[in-house]
DNA sequence: AACCGCCTCCCCCGCCCGGGGGAGAGGGGC
DNA sequence: GCCCCTCTCCCCCGGGCGGGGGAGGCGGTT
């Protein structure tokens, strides 16, 4: 299994650290190799132990993680994947994480398996962002558990969903608006929201999330 | 399961095609709704009955398989996936039969599993090619089981595996040339020989492909 | 009645991508 | 020696795609 997948915890609360790093360090194949209580220690730890990936708590003192993220993933090359770990699922920090190159966010009540199997993911797919409605999809494609367990945020209508699993057999927008009855121009506007919903750069990283998440089935 | 996929067959030889009927009638999500013995034929017949799947031979009268196809894929809207069906494997026909569109080809001397599976998974496939390479793909990632059991065309270099592989983790073709360490013309190069033997219109549908033949894996 | 989420469609813009060619270097097989 | 394959890189070109806006209608919630 080669290295150890190495992580840095970034949360301004000691007690929420050391339940992480107690967490991840049961598992054999991650290494917590730093721990940082505000976002300006955040970016100095990043750059000096240049992890795999950053579980970066929102709030924090002096640079909140949104600012804290966007510094570390502009000023390195090879930068880590960041994790945005937020509080409240309908915040409005997530889409700022999503716009500043987050690779995915999880909720502090998350259970520990979501914990570790996110990172391992996010560490994995390599330049493949993986963020919020992938689990969505996960569970959509599980029958509707409906808010429960879900302990992300930012589900797919049901024409994105639709759309999405258009864009996951080949089809161009033109032959998807053709297949459903709508215009080139409204199934763009999906593909967008669905793009912007998963952190996908583009159809091709949307198709990947799909089958990754099992929102797709493999033949 | 809703309807039965819709086959038509044609072929010259009487014994191919009762043969090909036996095999695909067994199957309950299977139905032949016709049989055609000439290319001109094949075409009226797929015309009159609007089948899902075309099992088409290369090698007829009047019109070879491969006009056939052009013909029909051409001329309908809402065309049939066409499987064109060879007896030897380098085939030149192989190749013509890609760039008219053929959904795939397969060996006569495939096995029943196989032929069955591939109508299936071109008829759900639904506006995606299968063709040649998949299978070697499938085959490559199940560890160079060599000329024996692929009965498909199409292999990918070294080279070009490694750049369907790094497509399929979302990245762009500025960023695989940055990775592998050589300039964006050349991963262009690779791009379209992995296009062209998949027969992917574009990244999106190789991702697919990647994913249906197990060349990589979910999760 | 006001609000919000969803669906529909429009504009402009820039870029990545894919198609069509070609070309040179190196290696293995005949 | 010659050929063929692979890998490398170049050109031009068109189009699909994604980003950024905005706008109107419709139904359910408050």
């Amino acid at each position: 299994m080669s290295a150890p997948i190495r992580v840095v915890l970034a949360d301004d609360e000691r007690m929420v650290r050391t339940a992480l790093r107690v967490i991840l360090d049961a598992e054999p194949d991650l290494a917590v190799v730093g721990e940082a209580a505000t976002g300006a220690e955040a970016v100095s730890v990043v750059r000096a132990e240049r992890p795999d990936v950053v579980l970066m708590d929102v709030r924090m003192p002096e640079i909140d993680g949104i600012r804290a993220t966007e510094q570390i993933l502009a000023g390195m090359a090879d930068a880590p994947r960041i994790v945005v770990v937020t509080t409240f699922e309908n915040d409005s920090y997530v889409y700022d994480a999503l716009r500043v190159g987050a690779a995915g966010f999880l909720l502090k009540r998350a259970a520990a398996e979501e914990l570790v199997s996110a990172v391992r993911l996010v560490a994995r797919s390599d330049s493949l962002l993986y963020p919020a409605a992938v689990r969505c999809l996960a569970a959509e494609h599980a029958r509707h558990r409906p808010p429960a367990a879900p302990a992300w945020a930012a589900r797919l209508t049901d024409r994105e969903a639709e759309v999405l699993r258009l864009v996951a057999t080949g089809l161009t927008n033109a032959e998807i608006a053709d297949r459903i009855g709508v215009g080139p121009a409204t199934v763009k506007t999906h593909v967008a929201a669905v793009l912007a919903k998963l952190g996908a750069r583009d159809r091709t990283q949307a198709v990947i999330l799909a089958y990754e998440s099992g929102f797709v089935r493999t033949g």
